[in-house]
DNA sequence: CGTGAGATTTCCT
DNA sequence: GGAAATCTCACGT
């Protein structure tokens, strides 16, 4: 397999544009083992430091949202709800502290790798093999992502981003974020229309084109 | 299928 | 001390 990461520029450009972007690319992570994951990326979510009161960097830098303020291109890990794991993509200059949630992906390789992952063991359960990257805790769990992923540098060739399906404008759907109190109405949501793996509905849906 | 509560820990006020 | 960019299970329809 090729191994061609998007490049630390790529990540720098409009962080809406991004976004969008994102969308069908491939999420790609070797494990220590060597086996290989990826997936398609079909649901992201928009946080900007300035003037969005939901991002974790909006009250400036602190220990735990440190990556965010780095360079692009890298892994931000954040610990929540007492339990999971949710992973972002840094993006602009350093400092900026914007960053982009993944927040559901569609499996292309390893997916029995990700099954055991999510639930201990290999299972043909229709229900289980359709919740298995389908949300951002649950992807991060499949791709074993935790504490020792925060920070790690998606120019190197341990996680990686690289170019996957081209998705047409009027196949990307924009709505609301999901699951937080402040910002409610700002529509930085982006996803791939009619896609089975994007995690809920959403509010306040339009399409491009 | 929709709703609601519990899990469980870190971080910041 | 309380909220948190969530998930799962139980229960009612």
């Amino acid at each position: 397999m090729i191994h061609v990461p998007l490049s630390r520029s790529f990540y720098k450009q409009n962080l809406h544009t991004l976004a969008t972007r994102l969308l069908g690319s491939l999420f790609v992570r070797i494990l220590d083992n060597g086996r290989r994951l990826s997936a398609h990326i079909v649901e992201v979510e928009v946080y900007a430091q300035k003037d969005d009161p939901s991002a974790h960097s909006y009250n400036g830098q602190t220990p735990r949202n440190e990556v965010m303020f780095g360079a692009s291109g890298h892994l931000y890990v954040y610990f929540t709800y007492g339990m999971h794991f949710c992973c972002n993509v840094v993006t602009g200059e350093i400092g900026k502290g914007d960053a982009i949630l993944i927040r559901a992906l569609e499996p292309v390789e390893g997916i029995e790798d990700m099954l055991i992952h999510r639930y201990g063991a290999m299972t043909s359960d229709s229900q289980k093999i359709s919740n298995v990257t389908n949300g951002p805790a649950k992807l991060c769990q499949a791709f074993r992502i935790g504490r020792l992923e925060n920070g790690i540098d998606l120019c190197q060739n341990k996680i990686w981003i690289e170019a996957g399906n081209e998705i047409p404008e009027n196949m990307i759907g924009q709505s609301t974020r999901i699951g937080i109190n402040q910002g409610k109405d700002l529509p930085w949501r982006y996803f791939i229309k009619d896609n089975s793996w994007v995690s809920k509905p959403g509010k306040g849906i339009k399409y491009f084109g």
